[in-house]
DNA sequence: AAATAAACCCCACAAACGGGGGATTTGCCG
DNA sequence: CGGCAAATCCCCCGTTTGTGGGGTTTATTT
């Protein structure tokens, strides 16, 4: 029997899945809420092991919920149950720390399968909510970094530049002559079409250079 | 019908998965292949709607060949289906352009859900494969920036820094004395542990004030 | 009422920087 | 073989920056 938590502001939804859950004799709902005022409190006295959120709620949001539940109780797994398909809230839900992201529109068996499953350890997600975290985390990743065809000497050099070495440094550290250093970052500024080592710096991680 | 193309060296699994999808009445197997050998000239001539590719293979490797195939004809979907359960294959496989990923112990009839639901838009999981993929997501972008107690004014001039400005246009741009700036920048200076305007930006960027 | 932080301003001076000229050697490509 | 990019080094000159000192005013907190 796995333990857990619902807020749900719509009442017959909340009643609902209450039943699903419990009829399912592998749930034990400890608790149930309309909001998430009291969450903290019920959170702390029954421990569920996981916790079934609504996003939108009144008073307190759903994601906020989220928040603070794991700052307190990072053992909490929480599924966000909600009709936003918004790649926004998927972020930030997920950045908050909810562990899987389901719409209401699931079908009651494929919503008790998910959750059976998050127990086992896996995330669960509508297929059109995994697609849409692939396509942010490639874009988060991916960049095509031009590299302004910097010779590994120069990049060697913007590296150093990175760390905020002067250029009597830099040739301290590689053996060089402070003017092979200046040449380096003049050919450096050329190829980036920049004139300071700050701009140089920027565009280097900017462009993910670094 | 969904036409679909297989790439799966083990022969008896490649010809159970043909059946699994043909029975089906849904998928039409256009072309089932060993390797990736002919994988592009197979699917010039097929055009699959989408592929469904081992990683592990004699020859080419699976997920180079997805680097290929969606350089080539990016319509093309591909669904990873492999062993392998690792985060470094799935994070290379989702940056190749893989659509979903799923392990080869998924039962059949899910595999066969799974890739109905991807034709419609979804991207296939497994529940253990989402939750690590929602994982990594996490910690490509999490990073709690400690803001230095850098004031509003001070991070203003900051980004200032980050654009290459000097004291003169930054002052310039704000309608300040090149003075006021000067002396913003000490501070800001003083509570980042910096020297330089090089470093600043580095430091702003690093954690992610920018 | 006193303390504090933020935002604004000024001066001086040495060090560092940016842009403009050069130069040589080495290795690679056509 | 010639041309070329990369890597090394040099000088000049004006500007910018970093650092050390000052200041005032205003709003907030104690």
């Amino acid at each position: 029997m796995t333990s857990i938590g619902i807020i749900e502001d719509n009442d017959v939804l909340r009643k609902s899945i209450e039943m699903l859950l419990t009829s399912s004799g592998k749930f034990e709902v400890v608790f149930s809420l309309h909001d998430a005022r009291t969450l903290l409190a019920q959170t702390e006295i029954y421990m569920p092991r996981l916790l079934l959120m609504d996003i939108d709620m009144p008073g307190m949001n759903g994601i906020e919920a989220v928040k603070i539940v794991k700052r307190d109780f990072p053992a909490v797994d929480i599924v966000m149950f909600t009709v936003f398909e918004d790649d926004e809230k998927i972020f930030k839900s997920v950045m908050a720390g909810a562990g899987g992201y389901l719409l209401k529109k699931t079908a009651p068996s494929m919503l008790l399968q998910a959750l059976e499953d998050f127990v086992l350890g896996g995330a669960p997600m509508t297929g059109s909510i995994a697609a849409r975290v692939l396509q942010m985390f490639r874009k988060q990743t991916n960049q095509t970094a031009q590299s302004f065809n910097l010779s590994p000497r120069e990049l060697e050099i913007l590296a150093a530049l990175t760390d905020g070495k002067s250029y009597k440094a830099i040739a301290a550290d590689k053996f060089l002559a402070t003017e092979t250093v200046r040449s380096h970052v003049k050919n450096i500024y050329e190829k980036m079409h920049v004139h300071s080592k700050a701009e140089a710096v920027a565009k280097a991680f900017r462009e993910k250079l670094i």
